[in-house]
DNA sequence: AAAATAGTGTAAAACGTTTTACATGCTGGC
DNA sequence: GCCAGCATGTAAAACGTTTTACACTATTTT
């Protein structure tokens, strides 16, 4: 367990430590013989390189930090799982930063580049946790992907699906079965995605030449005590909803059950229809009908981007748009 | 955007690099005049610390890797968020370490401490990555804390419920409700955790004078699905189970799923009690009865202890017990 | 046979800090 | 006035690597 290093093994083999060095990381560099010599003295001495000083030498630390709101949500970690297998395929570390919604945290975690503990940063958020201006080259900004639609800066990469045609697709649904009088329960207001879905909601609507009732409409956050509270308030509306669209799985979770707590049935009474398809979602009672994000391949591809970015490759476009999908279950039916 | 570092402040503050680096760390080394006029040039440059060279030098590196099984698990991502504050608060990143099960991973994470990408771990998972003999003295051991029961090593920390005893609690709540035919799904069939379960299960039958039918344990993963054929399984045995307890609240899932679309319901027909309490839990149809394991406190406790132990404080006990309880909701009701 | 070239090895600088050991000037006690 | 002791500052070593520039030998080219 003692530490031993480079020198150690250069003198085992006796050799100078720039050999070693050259054996491990530059093989042509140095005579087949020396090298073998100097595998067997690493291998005999049980050596493992100190990251920490090649990492101070050659100027990366092989992390990427994901900064993300909360990591106990499904959709998220479901993000992260794909973050985490393509970091680790490309020999990459990911850092975790859950910030609990905190734009301090934020700051915090993005600045663990310029700190030099990661080399680039995946963000599951809004802000962008620097002062960015527009007209910031992008030279001066620090790799970073965004796990969303982005309005930030326009040379700043950005990974999602098409959240206002998602809108769109959900709220055609539920007007081609009919209904009319349509709830929504939003996620938080400033979200981009919340304001592109709502664009989708409305487009839909207007296209169909259905009026949009304000009051149908609850702002709130994706989480599932907001849509327990949501559906509450929906209910008490003058005019009641004979569907709701959630925009999360969780919303519509929570929606359901205060649906099903005031007597309501789903879908026979009201119609729910959520958006992300989390691995829950089948499993809701109905199970639940949906618009289904690819939510591990959108981790997977920012970070494939991001590590491209890192190792000096820009991708011709910013914008990557994943393709999205309408799943029916039995959360949603005709109207009467 | 240009790098600054600590002799360019030292430069324009007109002082040697050593003060600099004095005036950061160690206030008292330096007059308070010469110290403002440092703070006040980097400052001026905007200078951040590189982190790199600082951990080279002071031989830490402030991460945490945390080894999970899979981090889109409900129980697992709510002990990393846990983890997160705590390692936060104590200033430590936490490197995520998900494993997808397999065994290579867990090495290759548990690497990290020995190239010094990181200082401790925690171990979520029942293996132990290392090399480790029952009789290896604990200071050849690197800095870990199991968040599960765990037997590898008596020298390792750990920090979990009382397994057996909450295993017993289901139980004996489901002999309470005049249950005798109860079958089993349980997790993984090496997991320290399924064991002590189990074993709790057979005390509690015994105690009670009720005959255990083999037939009725079926063994498995942790996961949803499993709980879906399992409880198919438990269907077509001769003697059909009255109540079903799951080793797991995503296998009480996915079993109930399964029961009600065989045409069961539960709790009318079949009891069903999960373990875990997973923030859905309660949104469950029915809600579910359940073991609540405090998972957030087990995060958090296994990382105050190993950054205990990271910074030298060895605790006087090395098994660390947390209460779990019994909550009763609508899927377990008592036999007619 | 001299000169260019390829193959192999090494000394030493560099990465950006922290920290040890020493230097200097000043205060005050005698 | 002398010395002890303190307050403040600094030079230089150290952390464990990678990498540049050079040296030497052996081989090939002319």
């Amino acid at each position: 367990m003692e530490k031993v290093g480079i020198k150690d093994i250069a003198q085992r083999a006796g050799v100078s430590i720039a050999t070693v060095s050259h054996a491990f990381r530059n093989p042509g560099r140095v005579s087949d013989k020396t090298r073998a010599r100097v595998l067997a003295a690493a291998s005999e001495l049980g050596y493992t390189p100190n990251q920490q000083a090649v990492n101070l030498r050659t100027a990366r630390s092989g992390n990427i930090v994901v900064i993300i709101p909360d990591i106990a949500d499904s959709y998220n970690s479901e993000i992260i799982k794909g973050i985490e297998a393509v970091a680790r395929k490309r020999g990459y570390s990911v850092l975790l930063g859950d910030t609990q919604g905190t734009e301090e945290r934020e700051r915090e975690f993005a600045n663990m580049v310029h700190s030099r503990q990661a080399d680039g940063i995946i963000l599951m958020s809004n802000n962008v946790p620097f002062d960015i201006q527009p007209e910031t080259p992008i030279e001066d900004i620090p790799p970073i992907v965004n796990g969303s639609e982005f309005a930030g800066h326009p040379g700043i990469l950005s990974v999602s699906i098409d959240d206002k045609q998602g809108g769109k697709d959900a709220t055609n649904h539920l007007l081609e079965l009919g209904h009319r009088d349509i709830g929504v329960i939003t996620g938080d207001r400033h979200s981009t995605s919340t304001q592109r879905r709502l664009e989708g909601f409305h487009e839909a609507m207007q296209e169909a030449g259905v009026e949009v009732d304000e009051n149908l409409i609850i702002y709130g956050m994706y989480e599932v005590d907001m849509g327990e509270a949501a559906a509450t308030e929906l209910l008490v509306r003058k005019k009641r909803p004979t569907a709701i669209f959630c925009f999360s799985d969780e919303l519509a979770l929570g929606c359901m059950h205060s649906l099903h707590a005031a007597g309501f049935s789903v879908p026979d009474d009201i119609s729910v229809i959520g958006f992300d398809d989390i691995a829950f979602a089948r499993y809701f009672s109905p199970p639940l009908t949906t618009i289904a994000q690819p939510a591990e391949a959108i981790g997977r591809t920012c970070t494939e981007l991001l590590i491209d970015l890192i190792e000096g490759k820009r991708p011709k476009r910013n914008r990557f748009i994943l393709p999205h999908a309408l799943v029916v279950r039995s959360s949603t039916r005709q109207l009467d």
